[in-house]
DNA sequence: AATGCGGGGAC
DNA sequence: GTCCCAGCATT
């Protein structure tokens, strides 16, 4: 047997039973794997069951608004797939009728899906001959052919798809490109992979030279920024000011609460002379109650939040900014900090 | 070619 | 703490 085969039977004999398994259906596919970008099956699988009870087809998506599919949204994180999942949706409904396409070169052109995902709904939904090209690809192909080039080069990103490409199976390319994956996921994982039970591991270039921790090669670089965010909750208990957020920064579209960014972390004291507090809500403000400092973790950026009880109503106003209901709040989509304290304030 | 974009799990 | 997850869009 050859690679492919090796990796089939595998698969056959040790896959996960997951929903997105059970269909063809281009759209439910293509939820699944847009959820699925970046994102662990642990995680994104509950979601997933959500959007597809909520959304049937992509009609149903089609018809939501955006304030809908971010609250669904909520927690996953990379919060520009679902507002480009709606465009899709959209788009699908406009103008294919409603029929989601099948053909990589259709997929390609929507909002949302690139090459990887272009590639699996092709294969998963039409048996179309595209080799996908995710993490766990990289991993497994880097291990077993003793491929160096770092996988987020441009170069190395040609050879790994290429190579892909090559030892696709051209009979079986949805089960193959399933199959390669879940290995990559549950046996060839980033530490501690399971070469002892592995059945190619007698042709795996990593694993007759002992290179597992060492392959994939990938540069990094990533730089995390520092970011102090003071929040300012105007509440009577039955409504919350918000501000929606704009576009350009993390949580776009997202409703958070007015905030004042200082360059470096203030004592609540230092915050409220200048130009903070009055400067931002008028000379009428009163300080309730002030949270400690909590760290927010992201990727790239690292949040020090503050949130800062204020006496009713502002005596300014920003555009951007809305009383919610209290009881309303379900139905706005929030950033995972914002959404813990709440639910901790108001509950 | 480089950067921004979340949140969480595994170690 | 570090790494990375069924990546993509933008510049």
């Amino acid at each position: 047997m050859d690679f492919s085969d090796e990796l089939i039977k595998w698969y056959l004999e040790n896959k996960r039973d997951l929903p997105w398994r059970h269909t063809t259906d281009a759209y439910i596919i293509w939820l699944s794997e847009v959820i699925l970008q970046q994102t662990r099956v642990g995680q994104g699988l509950p979601y997933f069951n959500r959007f597809a009870e909520k959304y049937p087809t992509v009609n149903d998506f089609a018809a939501a608004d955006e304030d809908e599919v971010l609250r669904l949204w909520q927690g996953l994180g990379y919060y520009s797939r679902g507002r480009n999942m709606l465009k899709t949706a959209r788009m699908v409904r406009d103008e294919y009728g409603g029929t989601f396409p099948t053909t990589y070169d259709e997929l390609i052109k929507l909002k949302g899906i690139g090459e990887y995902t272009a590639a699996a709904i092709a294969s998963f939904a039409a048996n179309e001959l595209r080799a996908v090209v995710d993490g766990n690809v990289y991993r497994v192909l880097a291990r077993y052919f003793g491929i160096a080039e770092p996988i987020n080069s441009t170069g190395g990103k040609k050879i790994f798809q290429a190579t892909a490409t090559d030892f696709l199976n051209k009979k079986k390319p949805a089960v193959h490109n399933q199959a390669i994956m879940e290995f990559g996921a549950m046996l060839c994982k980033p530490k501690n992979p399971a070469c002892g039970i592995c059945p190619i591991r007698l042709a795996c270039y990593a694993f007759k030279y002992n290179a597992t921790a060492a392959l994939p090669v990938k540069l990094k670089k990533l730089s995390i920024k520092q970011r102090f965010i003071n929040y300012f909750l105007f509440t009577n208990g039955d409504e919350i000011l918000m501000n929606k957020r704009g576009e350009g920064d993390i949580w776009a579209n997202m409703y958070d609460l007015p905030m004042v960014e200082t360059s470096e972390l203030l004592s609540l004291d230092e915050l409220l002379v200048i130009p903070t507090s009055t400067e931002n809500f008028g000379h009428d403000v009163k300080i309730s109650t002030a949270s400690e400092v909590t760290k927010h973790i992201l990727t790239h950026q690292h949040l020090y939040i503050r949130f800062i009880t204020l006496t009713y109503k502002p005596v300014k106003m920003s555009p951007n900014w809305v009383f919610v209901k209290v009881e309303n709040l379900q139905k706005h989509p929030l950033p995972k900090p914002l959404f813990i304290f709440l639910d901790n304030f108001l509950n």
